[in-house]
DNA sequence: AAGGTAACCTGACTGC
DNA sequence: TGCAGTCAGGTTACCT
């Protein structure tokens, strides 16, 4: 499921509830996740108020004095604000709730999800917390006033690699997943298999600006819903309608209608239009 | 060092 | 109806 827009709409939706709320108790499915979930850090945590709920890179953070929770939803998970007599929902696996009766669920079929506790260094910011929490998450956030086509350029010097893939790595931009990936290279009119390289500086000023367009209106939209995505109220995104080449093989380009096609770079589907993208 | 592949999981859908 | 095969928003360990 979830990239950086899907990320983001979830730490909006939940930090009003659980912002400056006492972390009261916890509770796990047994089921395990990517990583083990970091009991001893939670046990301790009970009592604890949260300061925030935000992101970065595709990790949504509760933050603590003592540090970060940092929770990863992999390809299907979703969090959601529940009242404490709710019933509990198949694929549930973690929840936390806070004083007051504020309840966070981590639903997640796949489990390709984790839980992951970052102990508070001496001067640490948000964005520092990147390259603890994997490459994946080492780069830029898109909104960053760095993220410029002159940037973008420098860094995809002598990578050889397809321009989607290296966008999608996140050493040099977070959060660009799959369907981020192929709609923000349709916008800027970037064939997806070309050599990183082998992008001008001018095609990739005018990327960084796509990118940070095509997130911020999927943040606007409640992000894209597949199959298992939805906001900490429960509602789908509506960004999925908006996709321009995002699994529309066969079907009319938007601008030129050529149809769209669809190849496979490592081992992930690739929708873009072969006469608009070069 | 960079590039490719497999693995971690469940569920939905397609075609026979 | 059922079964096999394919595909799905991510990340990373391990090869060459």
């Amino acid at each position: 499921m979830p990239e950086l827009p899907e990320v983001e709409v979830t730490a909006r939706g939940l930090a009003p509830a659980v912002r400056g709320r006492v972390f009261a108790s916890w509770r796990h499915s047994g089921q395990r996740l990517r990583h083990a979930v970091p009991r001893a850090a939670l046990d301790r945590l009970v009592g604890e108020p949260v300061h925030d709920v935000s992101r970065r890179a595709k990790y949504l953070l509760f933050e603590f004095s003592a540090g970060w929770l940092a929770v990863h939803l992999g390809m299907s998970g979703s969090c959601r604000l529940m009242l404490p007599d709710e019933p509990r929902r198949l694929h549930d696996h973690l929840w936390l709730a806070f004083q007051g009766a504020t309840q966070v669920v981590l639903n997640d079929p796949r489990r390709f999800g984790s839980v992951q506790w970052l102990p508070r260094r001496a001067a640490d910011t948000v964005q520092a917390l990147g390259g603890r929490l994997g490459v994946s998450a080492s780069g830029l956030e898109p909104f960053d006033s760095c993220m410029t086509g002159v940037y973008l350029h420098q860094q995809a010097r002598g990578r050889q690699v397809a321009v989607k893939q290296w966008l999608m790595e996140g050493t040099t931009v977070v959060g660009v997943g799959n369907i981020y990936a192929c709609e923000a290279l349709f916008l800027a009119g970037i064939h997806p298999g070309r050599a990183a390289s082998r992008v001008s500086e001018q095609r990739f000023e005018l990327l960084a600006r796509t990118i940070v367009r095509v997130m911020t209106d999927a943040i606007a939209a409640g992000g894209s819903t597949l199959r298992d995505f939805s906001a900490a109220d429960g509602t789908p995104g509506r960004y999925g309608q908006a996709h321009q080449v995002y699994g529309r093989e066969g079907m009319p380009c938007l601008i030129c209608a050529t149809p769209i096609r669809r190849i496979v770079q490592q081992q992930r589907s690739t929708f873009y239009c072969h006469v608009c993208q070069r």
